[in-house]
DNA sequence: TACTAGATCGGCT
DNA sequence: GCCGATCTAGTAG
């Protein structure tokens, strides 16, 4: 299987992430599992910059932990919380400014069965239980088995990549402020696709 | 349909 | 020990 010729370039990620997160929506994410590619249009996304975001894994310097938000731009960074899930980042910035947009939800396009056997072990039965595969960062990060293996995994490799999809216009973005989080919640760094069914919360 | 509380465990202090 | 960028189930309205 070779990648795909519309893959994003290194450069589009080494900007800001509250640059960078919107441009992400309508992009297709690729994940090779077995003999097979999963795939999704990301419909959801939240920018976590390092310098006075005290939401982020990035504040307060490089740990051991955020190590992988500080290499420049266009890697993956997957964290474990809350026990059992699992939420995965794509690292946006130049070396060492600790930048990286989470990826929140998926709209499935590709591989949606494999998907449906890792969050249910059968298939999916409608629509509502589609829906319900990747609305969220630690459903989509079951549905394509997103470990911490592939953390630090390049976004041009052969594992995981990002290809431009469709491109999503201006007026078709919403805007909010962000979710889950217990500081700087007013930060409106949440994107995501208006009128998308694929997305965690409509607010 | 809307909201609340509990589960659950790896990693850092 | 303690905490968490979440999810699900259960209860109330």
């Amino acid at each position: 299987m070779k990648t795909p010729p519309d893959i994003l370039p290194k450069s589009f990620y080494k900007k800001k992430a509250s640059e960078v997160a919107p441009k992400l929506l309508g992009k297709i994410l690729h994940r090779k599992f077995g003999n097979y590619t999963l795939a999704g249009i990301i419909t959801e996304v939240e920018a976590y910059e390092g310098d006075n975001d005290e939401a982020s894994h990035a504040c307060g310097g490089m740990k051991n932990k955020n190590r992988p938000m500080f290499s420049s731009g266009g890697i993956f960074y997957v964290y474990f919380t809350y026990g059992n899930h699992h939420c995965c980042n794509v690292v946006t910035g130049k070396k060492d400014e600790g930048q990286a947009v989470l990826i929140r939800a998926l709209q499935p396009i590709s591989g949606i069965e494999i998907m449906a056997r890792h969050r249910y072990h059968r298939t999916c039965k409608d629509q509502k239980e589609v829906i319900n595969l990747t609305n969220g960062p630690g459903k989509l990060c079951q549905a394509c088995a997103i470990t911490r293996k592939e953390n630090e995994e390049d976004l041009a490799g052969d594992i995981i990549w990002i290809t431009k999809g469709k491109k999503i216009p201006a007026k078709d973005i919403a805007v909010s402020k962000r979710i889950g989080i217990s500081k700087a919640k007013n930060i409106p760094w949440r994107f995501y696709i208006k009128d998308n069914p694929f997305v965690s919360r409509k607010s």
